[in-house]
DNA sequence: TCTTAGCTACTGTGATCACAGATCATAGTT
DNA sequence: AACTATGATCTGTGATCACAGTAGCTAAGA
């Protein structure tokens, strides 16, 4: 068993074992996949993807730091339960944080950048009036903020909305993963475009204003559905 | 029966031995004690330490994470020599995250809280123009600015803003440890001194100015040395 | 003396095992 | 039938070992 299983990536980089774990947890987290409250066992996750258990400790150890992931005294690590007051101070962090990072790329926006964005935008919009599950809706629109955030050419201040984005994550994506009434869909498009057009005419106010509007409109959205305690649900990595 | 339920001790810290290391490294670095550039071995540590290489490996995995130490492909860890650029941008980080910190404490700077801190930063005052090592100083340096940013009442916050400090602390306080005309402390308690009254005045934009002018003095102090490449000291856990 | 080959001692990584605590189901008892 | 005790099985934690690299020192050769 403990032989080299052949996983999936030819590895871009010089990738550990852990740090493929790592990744592979990551974009559970981010793609809604994982609940809140929702436990993952050592042995259960490292048997499921192939190793043993050590890698998996490392990638949860590293979770584990940014909050991402919560360990229990003597119970098992679990994905974080957001309360109410947490979710509404990772907001106004994020408007904060996610603010100040699109004042910064409207300064330095290209305009490869904004046709790139334009182009994500789009795909974003069809791939949300898509019925069914919504995965790639997800992944398109994690990729269009983060290619915003990367414009502002602070690796740092990305690597901080990334953790703050693995937090609500799990919540935000659940929502838009279950129910997602299409006009929040259609109005998240909207508030992006405005955004898009502010990097275009290099406007870091407006671009501020645009971003937290969007970022308010999923909270809203959120909040009054209060998901506090979320049932568990099967373990299925 | 026998159901004794404490009310008052929800308790989540789980004392573990790799929780104890990471405190002690931790602490290592927001002191200055370990230097940028330095590596430090898991084994060795482990041994200073008097554990085995796990706790260390757990410790050090969570400060990976936080970027406070990193591990090349095949060889130690060792905390991160910033360079200039990254200097600059974590500078601006901070002016950002715990600009907006103190706005928020400022809205809920209580009497008491105004007392502590006039009485820190006498201490503070008293330590820096002590000749010697400085630990104490920086200690108290470090506890004047935490308990404003817990002030405003929100944990994750002050969890982004001390891994920031995780980052700079090793130059900082290396400076402060080395050289640090006492010029440049008096400076910084005068800033201190702004500070605590803008908080006593319930003033968010002036307390916002108070930091930064604090923040941007020992930044200019920095830079200026160009702490680019620092020798590289013998790992005296 | 300078260069180079090789060896030793270190590094992190991963696997495996032992241990204590917790959970849960089941069987025994009242 | 309700309660309790107990054991099987799960959990994370920590220690120890094996392995594959690399750095640096040493000794051999030109």
């Amino acid at each position: 068993m403990n032989s080299q299983t052949p996983l999936l990536n030819p590895a871009p980089k010089r990738e550990t074992l852990g740090s493929n774990v790592l990744g592979q947890i990551k974009e559970l987290l981010l793609t809604g996949q994982l609940m809140p409250g929702e436990g993952l066992s050592l042995r259960s996750t490292a048997e499921a993807i192939g190793v043993s258990v050590m890698p998996v400790r490392e990638a949860v150890y590293q979770l584990v730091a940014d909050q991402a992931l919560e360990v229990a005294p003597n119970k098992s690590v679990r994905v974080p339960q957001l309360t109410a007051d947490q979710f509404e101070e990772i907001t106004l962090i994020r408007l904060e944080i996610e603010g100040f990072a699109v004042e910064q790329a409207a300064q330095k926006a290209t305009p490869k950048l904004v046709t790139g964005l334009r182009s994500l935008n789009n795909k974003l919009s069809i791939a949300m009036s898509r019925p069914g599950i919504k995965t790639d809706a997800v992944r398109l629109n994690k990729e269009l903020h983060f290619s915003i955030y990367e414009a502002a050419a602070m690796p740092m201040l990305t690597k901080i909305i990334e953790t703050m984005w693995l937090r609500v994550g799990p919540i935000l994506n659940y929502d838009l993963r279950i129910g997602s009434e299409r006009t929040l869909s259609k109005i998240a498009v909207k508030h992006h475009k405005n955004l898009i057009e502010a990097l275009a005419l290099r406007d870091p106010s407006l671009a501020r204003q645009a971003l937290c509007a969007d970022i308010e409109s999923a909270f809203k959205s959120i909040y009054k559905k209060q998901y506090l305690n979320v049932k568990e649900t099967n373990p299925s990595l």
